[in-house]
DNA sequence: GTACGCTGTATTACAATACAATACAAGATG
DNA sequence: CATCTTGTATTGTATTGTAATACAGCGTAC
């Protein structure tokens, strides 16, 4: 990581161009809309600065601006972006007739989900029951630790790196049943190993139980996974080990990225 | 529109940070990846600008760069602002149950689209046959004149606004089918506002046929629309209309935004 | 083999641009 | 009605981005 201090001798980082991006990444699942005092408390500017360049992005069209409240709301030019990196997503492209097919053969929630860093981040995702809309949209991310897609991918890594992710990554509450004990994550991610997929339980959402399978490139590398989000109340494990995990590890091994 | 010479004298606009977007923007389709020589011919900026910005998306984290060719494309980070906006979407929200049980009621691929100036973009989509990936991705834009969406939202329009649109909006030619004949246009959202539904064929894709119904917010103005995508090998505009129109109607009438 | 064109990278001195500090207006709050 | 907080607008100044340039790596052509 390069500090501030070093960015800023640094004539190659337009630092204009940085601020205007913390404007842009403000918003997020907690907060959807920021009046100008609100946007300098988040983002650190100066109040000029946040003017400046609050409006500069309403301007140029990404920022929606609530003509009684004054508040800056996010535009769909949001969304433009996606599109763009999904036309560049090799994996995204080749993975989604097989997905579509995964849906159809199982009439559950599929995801796909790619590795960012220390979590995982939902590629594409196809809803086949009611559920908290937030939650299963496109472009969240859950820590690696977390999410049943992410320990499936650690799965495929070497100890080394098992055991490093498992004792620094971070992981967070998101229900009354998410495991906080590394240990026990540890021997989940060890199991997922073995059975070539990972199995979870209300980690994320409450009443979900997850089945993930890791899509691996030509060299082995997991490169993402697939996973299916299952209501625990018609679900346990052990069916969904015995009806859904074969289908999605099937899914998943068939979609072999050459880079 | 603002011209560049009057935004040049704003001093509420920060010409750096919209060279920075002119980068992130260049991504599309067509072109998925640039080295900075094309950076340059693409955005128009200067040899060093476009270094230095691109240099800066990329220690951001909003581009990546191949170390072999050194050419930059997207990052998933373009992905988590798709996030961002769908959190902030209160029609997406809104409308997502009622998608998921006409995704499951007719098995067909159906969409959510939103009006932005002279286009409809692709807020929600859930294949369900497979088909190009781009083409059913998130994000994407389409001529209001050409989609089924667009042109249902325009039928609830007044008379006016609709020949307005029908006579100076733009319009594309995707397939051999498309309609570039502004006459069988007008036509078409004349019918589609009597019937309640717009119905085409082969518009954006050579074999769809498509079914399109308007979400209207409680005041009546017409803010989205549902689309029922289907394959047009074996369906026929007729058959869609009385299997399909009706559900595809009756879901988009019992979304009723409140602004 | 070397000369040339094409990349991407790195470093300058300079001035244009973004800046902080203001002052003002308009609601909200007490 | 007084006061606080919000968003808006202006200005002189220097910080910051700029264009120009030089360099290195690579492939092509002669």
């Amino acid at each position: 990581m390069v500090g501030p201090k070093a960015r800023q001798q640094d004539t190659l980082f337009v630092s204009s161009l940085e601020k205007g991006m913390r404007i842009l990444e403000a918003f997020s699942e907690d907060k959807t809309e920021f009046g100008l005092a609100d946007l300098v408390k988040v983002t650190g500017l100066e109040k000029s600065a946040a003017q400046r360049y609050a409006n500069t992005l309403y301007e140029l069209g990404y920022l929606e601006k609530n003509p009684e409240t004054r508040r800056f709301r996010p535009s769909v030019k949001y969304l433009e972006m996606a599109y763009s990196y999904l036309w560049a997503d090799y994996l995204a492209q080749l993975a989604m007739p097989r997905l579509i097919d995964l849906s159809r053969q199982t009439s559950q929630t599929i995801n796909m989900a790619e590795p960012i860093g220390t979590d995982i981040i939902y590629v594409v995702r196809m809803p086949n029951h009611r559920t908290n809309f937030g939650a299963s949209a496109i472009g969240r991310r859950v820590p690696a630790l977390v999410a049943s897609s992410g320990r499936v991918i650690l799965s495929r890594q070497s100890d080394q790196a098992i055991r490093d992710a498992v004792s620094t990554w971070p992981t967070r509450q998101y229900t009354q049943r998410t495991t906080m004990d590394r240990g026990a994550i540890l021997d989940n991610i060890l199991m997922a190993r073995e059975k070539g997929y990972c199995t979870t339980q209300g980690q994320v959402l409450p009443d979900e139980v997850n089945v993930a399978a890791p899509i691996c490139s030509i060299d082995g590398i997991p490169v993402g996974a697939i996973h299916c989000s299952l209501p625990s109340i018609r679900w346990t494990i052990e069916r969904a080990e015995e009806e859904i995990a074969p289908l999605v590890v099937e899914a998943a091994q068939s979609i072999v990225p050459s880079r």
